[in-house]
Order: C-alpha cells, then sequence, then structure tokens
DNA sequence: TGATTGATTTAGGCTAGCCTAAATATAAGA
DNA sequence: TCTTATATTTAGGCTAGCCTAAATCAATCA
C-alpha cells in the first residue's frame, strides 16, 4: 500500500470533502498541522498518481480510487476503535490516537480477521458508522441535538470525535450512545439546553450541542423505522 | 520513543547478541537486507545516542539503555503474536511479519491493556519466552531436539520462529508446542530422526531437529496448573 | 477597472535512511 | 614480515516529506 503519510493526505481529504464539501490547500494545513507549501508539494504528488484531481489554485477532490483507498483507511480505523474499546477496554476518548497509528500498518488480512473477531460491527464506538470492505458507507441521517425543541426526547446515535474533551465530557454527564434525552429548556440565545438523562439534569452549552447526534426514540420493536432525516446510502458517487 | 528503523536494529542487535555473541557489521547487514555502509552509519548514529557500544572494525554491543529498549520491542512482538494466534485464530507461521509492524505503534498504554487481555501470557506461540515489563527474560534451558538419543521421549516447548515454512511444516507433523515426542531412531551420520508424534511417525532431518526444542516429559498433574484465563473468542455486550 | 489582499505554488534547503564506489583497517597466509 | 583478501568505514548521491521565503494567482473592493 501507500505511505503512511500519503494515507493520512487521503483520509483528510476525503473528511474535510464529506464535511465541507470543498477540499482547498490552507484547510489540509490546518487538519494535518503542515505548511500549506508542503500540502501543496504533497497535492501534486497525489494528482500526478492519480489519487486525486486538482485544478491548481482551486482544490482538490478524490478519484474514484483515491476515495476507496481512502474510505479503506476510514474502515481500518474504526475496527480499531471497537477493538480498543470492545476488547482492551479503553474509554472512547482515549482511542483516536492508537487507532491513528494501527490504521496504517493493517494488512487486508488482519482487517479481515479483526472483522470477524469483532463480530462484524456496523458502528465504530462513537456512533460512526464502519464502511464495509466493498467501501460502501451506509450512513443514517442524524440530526444535531442542537436542532431540537423544548419537550422533545431523544436517543444519542453519535458523538463527534473531534475531541477527546467533548467525549469525555459527554461521557461525564451519562451522554452515551443509545442514552436517552429529554429536553427540558432550550435558550433561544445561546442555544443552551437543560437536558434530562438517566435522571440527571444537565446544562449543555450549544457547542457541545452540536457535537451530539440522535435520532427519535425509537419502540424497541420497531427501532429502526423512523430517523429524523432519510436514511442513506453513500456508496462510490457523490458524497455528502 | 525511537524511529521504527532504529528500532529494528536495536532489535537485530539484541538477538543477534543473544544467539552468536558478537555483532559485525556485515550481520547486521544480512539481517537488516541493508547496505554495510547504511549499517556503519547506522551505527554511528546508535553510538552517539548511548544505545550501543561501538568498537570501530569490531562490532557493537548494546548498552544497559539499548538492551532495555530492544527486550521492550521484543516483548511488544510476542503479545502481538500471542494476540494473533489467540484472538484473531491466525496460524503460527502466519504471525511474524503482522507482529513486525505492530510492534513499532505499540503504546505502554496498548502494551498494558493487551498483555491483561491475554492474561499476562509469559510465552509467544512458537514457545519463546516474553519478557516482563520490567525487561526480565525468564528463559529457561531448552536442548535441541538433535540432541536427544534414540528412545528419549520429550515434549516441545519451543520451535525456533526464523522460518514460516519450518513452522508450518512442524505444525503439519503434529509437532506444535506440549506436545510429546518418541525419538525412534537415530542417523548418526546426518543426525535426521524417525520420531513419533501423536500416534504418528515421521522422518525429521537433522536441520530441522535444530529448530525443535524440547523439555523432560513432565508429570500430567504439575503441568495443569497454569493460569488459563485468556481471551480466546470475543464476547462483547452490545454490538451498536 | 485596477489595486490590494489572501491563498497557493515554486524555489531552495534540511534530515533520515538508503545506495554505490572508493578508501582504509584488520587478519590470515606465504 | 609482507601481501592479500575481506570487512568496515567514508564520500558523495538519491528520495520522501518537511520547512521558510519569494513569487504568482484570484477575488474583492474602491
Amino acid at each position: 500500500m501507500a505511505s503512511e503519510n500519503v494515507e493520512d493526505y487521503l483520509k483528510s481529504i476525503y473528511t474535510l470533502q464529506s464535511k465541507e464539501g470543498r477540499v482547498t490547500t490552507s484547510s489540509l494545513s490546518e487538519r494535518l498541522r503542515v505548511s500549506a507549501a508542503s500540502v501543496s508539494e504533497m497535492i501534486k504528488k497525489l494528482a500526478d498518481e492519480g489519487s486525486v484531481h486538482h485544478t491548481p489554485y482551486k482544490g482538490v477532490a478524490l478519484t474514484e480510487e483515491g476515495k476507496t483507498r481512502a474510505i479503506r483507511i476510514v474502515r481500518r480505523h474504526r475496527l480499531w476503535e471497537v477493538f480498543l474499546v470492545e476488547v482492551l477496554k479503553y474509554e472512547w476518548d482515549e482511542i483516536h490516537e492508537e487507532a491513528e497509528r494501527l490504521e496504517h500498518i493493517t494488512s487486508d488480512k488482519l482487517e479481515e480477521r479483526l472483522d470477524a473477531a469483532l463480530g462484524y460491527p456496523t458502528k465504530d464506538p462513537h456512533g460512526d458508522v464502519i464502511p464495509t470492505r466493498e467501501g460502501k458507507v451506509v450512513q443514517f441521517g442524524q440530526a444535531s441535538l442542537a436542532s431540537l425543541k423544548v419537550g422533545e426526547q431523544c436517543v444519542v446515535s453519535r458523538v463527534s470525535d473531534s475531541s477527546p474533551d467533548v467525549l469525555k465530557y459527554a461521557s461525564k454527564l451519562g451522554i452515551t450512545l443509545r442514552k436517552k434525552i429529554h429536553i427540558r429548556e432550550k435558550l433561544e440565545f445561546d442555544g443552551s439546553l437543560r437536558v434530562q438523562v438517566e435522571g440527571r439534569e444537565h446544562f449543555i452549552s450549544g457547542k457541545l450541542a452540536q457535537h451530539i447526534f440522535v435520532e427519535p426514540v425509537a419502540d424497541e420493536k420497531r427501532r429502526r423505522s423512523k430517523s429524523f432525516k432519510r436514511v442513506r446510502t453513500i456508496s462510490r458517487g457523490k458524497s455528502s
């Protein structure tokens, strides 16, 4: 496979592409903590090898091949995260760095065996979907907790893994996957919330609420029948 | 920690030191498949940072610090090997390469958790001793199968992991850890043996016999007492 | 429109490790 | 002892990725 550095670029491009649409030299520079000049060089290299399309001064986009490679790395990352939590008893805020290293040295066989040993999980410990080996990413629509109104109830389906501190704090409040949340109060001017989780009440800033994603409370029976948005499959075609 | 390359050098020096005593530029060059010139450069670097003693034109030896680091890597390598066999169901001839990569990206915490999850194993799947976290390597004396005489019996305690082919062949003959072997015949001129294992007889070359290490047959009773609370399969609470 | 500003790319350098070829040290044999 | 063969080291180069500084492009605003 490719070098670790190349893999990191591909993965970052993939993530930024899904999250923001456009991927620029500077966004990559910031994300990878590398100078814009270095990014520019690497982009040229990636374009030469056919992993990205590059329009100078405009931005990059993954080619089909680049996207496939990126998704594969994301898959490995998330499988390792499941392993770290389920088998090695890590907390969900401790796993990112470890998975970041493990993903790059994972052979096809190792990926396969790990997947099997874990029971073919479909989500990582933060609730992010684990792409299939074929590169299919089945993303269920999710609403941010920040979008709910007073009186509504919901169930936590994902917490953004962008910051370990957020994760740590969320779990301290009892906000972990599959927990039920009631919105008790909402301050419109700053988006902050008073919520109830497991019988306890907490105040949550609008900022934090944006990192927490939820689904409607479902009956045990027909759990998957509803979601706030449409179920959607991001496959090889368009992202986001 | 150090770079992957430095770690590989330290580990190789450690292994060669244990096996042959003296460690030369050329032996490292051969083992690491790198030119002698490159080895010479790296040795200078390692000497400068205090990991090895170097007498130009004579050879290298690990300092205490270098040895500690090398043993730590060996420990990680062997823990991963146990993991690959016990948890991911690899065969013992498939694990070396994977462990070779995993060992370099293993944080202290990961090492600790892995060790715990595996039930603090003391030997890897080939029978090699796993150094403790403090760097203690408890090596029990072992005789090579090649040193036994006709009529003797023994129990397999280790099989050299220097070649996957040897491992594969050995397991095909039923020669795996803790198996009992009877020496039925020995040809002195080439050291080859006729042995009985699990009721079947096989011919074994002297060369192969040198890769198989054995202990005297022990009482059934005493052997059982080892703790076996290892993770053999992964049982998980919830699978998202 | 044309100047300014910010983003991007190019130029020129650095390091870690690798290489081959050349120089040098040791050891072994005449 | 002297010569020769072999092992080791040094010299000089290469690549991948990183950097800063300088040059260039594009987009916006006067």
